[in-house]
RNA sequence: CGGGACGUGGCGCAGCUUGGUAGCGCGCAGCGUUCGGGACGCUGAGGUCGCGGGUUCAAAUCCCGCCGUCCCGACCA
C-alpha cells in the first residue's frame, strides 16, 4: 500500500472528545472514527486490525470443531418474549427496538441465544448429530446506558459468539473445555495479557462461567488474583475466605449497654473500644414483601451482587424509613437477637465469632456478649461477603487477594438448559426419550480485544502493535523523495517485499523524515525500514523495531532476502 | 437515570468574568526556499460561535429550555 494514497489522516493532536488512551491513539492514528456516542467508522487501518484478530479467532474456532453461520443482526421479538429476556433487556432498555412495515416489533441483536437455540432445535432430532458448536462473527447491538473508552463499550461492536449443544453434562464439560483452551489460544495470539477469572453469569445466566480478563487501567472490571495461587475472581463473584478451625471463646452473658447516637459500627467499636469485627453487622432487606436479615462481622460489606443471586429474579430492596418505622425495628440498632418475622441469612464468616456486640433492637443502645445458637438463630448460612484487597485467598488459604482492574474480553458460560427448556429445544436420545439440549455459550469481544491490546501496547509515541494483529507488517520510509536513488531503493524493496508475501505501506508521500517517523511509530508498524541517503552510500538500510526501540543494519544487496526473517522475529 | 465538565472554520484551543470589529496554532490551496525526527516565507479559501427562545439599541459573551460529547456513579454478555 502506498501511503500517498491510504486514506489515513493522522491527528497531530488526539481528540478533544476522549480520554482513554487507547481510544485517543485509535483516533489519532486513523483507525477509528466517532460517528456518535458508542458507534464507530472503521477506517482502513482500523479495519485491518480487526480482520486479523477476527482471522485469528476463525482459526482457533475451525480448530476446535467449531461451524461458522451468520445468524442476523435483525430479529424476532417472540423467543425473547419466550426466553424472558425480551422484558429483562427492555427493563435495562438495552435493545435497539425497531418495527416493520407491518408494525411487527423487531430488535437489534444483542446477543443470540433465542436465534441459534431454535435454529438448532430445528435441525437437530437426534443425540446422533451432537456434540454440535456453531458459532458466528457478529455486529451487536447495545444500548449501553453508558458508552465508554471507545471501542472498550460500544452500543455496536464486533462479537464472535459460539454456541455449544450437548447430549449431557460431561459432554458439554467437554465441550466448554475445548472453547476455554481455544480462548487461552487467542488470547495469547493476540498478544494479551490476561487472566482467567471466576464471574457472575449476569443477564445471560447459567452456572459455571468465566471471564477473560485483560489487566488495563481502564478497565471497567475488578478483579482479585491470589498472590500465591492461581485463583482469580471478578470482585463481583470472588469467594470470601472463613476461617475453618475457631478459636473458641468462653460465652460471656448478654448486657445491655447505652450507645446514644451511635448508630454505625464504626461509631459503636469506638465507643465501646472493641475492634469493627467483633461488632456485628444486621442489615435488614426487603424481598417482595418479607424481610430478610443479613449477618456478617462489622468490618465486611455485604456483596450487593451474591445477595441478589441468591434471590433472582425477586428484586432485593432497602428499607425505607416508613418501612422500619412499620416493622418496630430500630435503624442502626438492630441485632439477630428475637427477631420476628425476619429470615436471618447469616454469612459463613460469622459461624466462628463469639461475643458479639450487636444491636439492641431499641434506640441508643446496643447489647454485649451475644452468642450464636444461645442468643440468635441463623436460618440460611450463606457466601455474602464482598472481597477485598488483602483478604486471604479461598482457595490456597496462603496467598492473600491482590484487587486489579481489567477489560472483559471474553466470556464463556456453561447454560444448561437456561434456554432449551423454555424454547423447549429438544433431540431424542439413545434410549428414545426426549431432552434439552445442553448449552453452552462463548463470547469473544472482536473490536474490543483492539482497545485492549492498545491498552497493554502503548508509549509516549503511540501504538506497538503485536505483528499479529498489526494492519500491516513492515513501514518503509524512504527519507527523501526528491533523491532519486533512495526512491528507485525503496521503489524496488517495495516491489521485493510485496512479492514475498510480506504486509508493507511505503510511506511515498512527500513529506519530511521526521512526519514520517513520527506518524509510523504513532501507526505502531512492528518494523520500519528507513531508506536514506546516508544508508544507501554506506551501503546499509535500517531496520528499527517498534516495540523493543531496537535497530539494525541490513546490507542493502542482501535486504530483500533478509527482511522477511526480520520481519519474522519481530514481537 | 443522578453528579460534573465541555460544545467557537476540518482538527486542537483562546475570547465569555466586565455585552459592541470573531481570534491563535495546525491542517487545506497557490508560489518559492528547505529536506534523516512534526521546516520556513509570502499569498489565499474557509466560521448559522451546538439548537431554540428571552433580556438588550446591541449577545459567542447575560438568562431559560433543549440537544450533543466526555468523565464519575447507577447499570452492564
Amino acid at each position: 500500500m502506498r501511503m500517498s494514497e491510504l486514506f489515513a489522516h493522522t491527528l497531530r493532536e488526539p481528540p478533544g472528545d476522549e480520554e482513554a488512551p487507547s481510544a485517543r491513539l485509535l483516533a489519532q492514528g486513523a483507525f477509528v472514527r466517532k460517528l456518535m456516542s458508542g458507534v464507530f467508522t472503521m477506517l482502513p487501518l482500523g479495519l485491518r486490525v480487526l480482520r486479523k484478530v477476527e482471522g485469528i479467532v476463525r482459526e482457533e474456532m475451525d480448530a476446535k470443531g467449531a461451524q461458522e453461520v451468520r445468524m442476523p443482526a435483525i430479529l424476532p421479538s417472540e423467543p425473547w418474549k419466550i426466553s424472558g429476556r425480551w422484558q429483562a433487556y427492555a427493563a435495562e432498555n438495552l435493545m435497539f427496538v425497531l418495527h416493520d412495515r407491518h408494525d411487527r416489533e423487531l430488535g437489534l441483536g444483542p446477543t443470540h441465544e433465542e436465534v441459534v437455540t431454535p435454529l438448532v432445535d430445528a435441525d437437530v432430532s437426534s443425540y446422533r448429530d451432537l456434540p454440535l458448536n456453531l458459532y458466528h462473527i457478529q455486529w451487536k447491538y447495545r444500548d449501553e446506558a453508558r458508552p465508554r473508552s471507545g471501542l472498550i463499550r460500544a452500543r455496536e461492536f464486533l462479537m464472535k459468539d459460539a454456541y455449544t449443544f450437548d447430549r449431557d453434562l460431561d459432554g458439554l464439560r467437554v465441550s466448554y473445555g475445548k472453547m476455554v483452551d481455544a480462548y487461552r489460544r487467542i488470547f495469547t495470539r493476540c498478544g494479551l495479557d490476561f487472566r482467567v477469572v471466576e464471574a457472575d453469569p449476569g443477564l445471560i445466566g447459567g452456572d459455571v462461567n468465566h471471564e477473560f480478563m485483560a489487566p488495563a487501567e481502564v478497565g471497567e472490571d475488578l478483579f482479585v488474583h491470589c498472590t500465591s495461587c492461581d485463583y482469580a475472581a471478578n470482585v463481583e463473584a470472588a469467594e470470601a475466605h472463613w476461617p475453618k478451625a475457631p478459636a473458641q471463646e468462653e460465652p460471656k452473658p448478654m448486657e445491655v449497654v447505652p450507645t446514644p447516637g451511635r448508630a454505625t459500627i464504626e461509631a459503636v467499636a469506638d465507643l465501646l473500644q472493641v475492634p469493627e469485627h467483633r461488632v456485628l453487622k444486621c442489615l435488614v432487606y426487603k424481598v417482595k414483601d418479607e424481610l430478610v436479615a443479613v449477618l456478617l462481622p462489622g468490618d465486611r460489606e455485604v456483596s450487593e451482587n451474591k445477595l441478589a443471586r441468591l434471590f433472582a429474579p425477586e428484586e432485593v430492596g432497602m428499607l425505607t424509613d416508613a418501612d422500619f418505622e412499620k416493622a418496630g425495628l430500630a435503624k442502626g440498632y438492630i441485632g439477630p437477637q428475637g427477631l420476628e418475622g425476619v429470615t436471618v441469612i447469616a454469612d459463613h464468616s460469622i459461624r466462628t465469632g463469639a461475643n458479639w456486640v450487636a444491636g439492641a433492637n431499641e434506640p441508643d443502645a446496643h447489647v454485649t456478649g451475644v452468642n450464636l445458637d444461645r442468643d440468635f438463630a441463623v436460618d440460611r448460612w450463606e457466601d455474602l461477603s464482598g472481597v477485598k484487597e488483602g483478604d486471604v485467598c479461598p482457595r490456597c488459604h496462603e496467598g492473600t487477594l491482590m484487587l486489579g482492574r481489567s477489560i472483559e474480553v471474553g466470556h464463556t458460560f456453561q447454560l444448561g438448559t437456561r434456554y432449551s427448556d423454555p424454547l423447549e429445544a429438544t433431540f431424542v436420545d439413545e434410549d428414545g426419550s426426549e431432552r434439552p439440549f445442553l448449552m453452552g455459550c462463548y463470547g469473544i469481544g472482536v473490536s474490543r480485544i483492539i482497545s485492549a491490546v492498545v491498552e497493554q501496547h502503548l508509549d509516549e509515541k503511540g501504538i506497538a502493535w503485536p505483528r499479529a494483529i498489526a494492519p500491516y507488517d513492515v513501514v518503509l520510509i524512504p527519507t527523501n523523495m526528491d533523491d532519486e536513488q533512495v526512491v528507485a531503493v525503496a521503489e524496488r524493496l517495495y516491489g521485493e517485499l510485496t512479492e514475498a508475501g510480506i504486509e508493507v505501506v511505503i510511506d511515498d508521500r512527500d513529506e519530511r523524515a521526521g512526519v514520517k517517523f513520527t506518524d509510523a511509530e504513532l501507526i505502531g508498524y512492528p518494523v520500519a525500514v528507513v531508506v536514506g541517503k546516508r544508508g544507501i552510500e554506506a551501503g546499509a538500510l535500517e531496520v528499527r523495531f517498534r516495540a523493543t526501540g531496537d535497530q539494525r543494519e541490513v546490507p542493502l544487496n542482501d535486504a530483500a532476502a533478509a527482511l522477511p526473517g526480520l520481519v519474522a522475529e519481530a514481537p
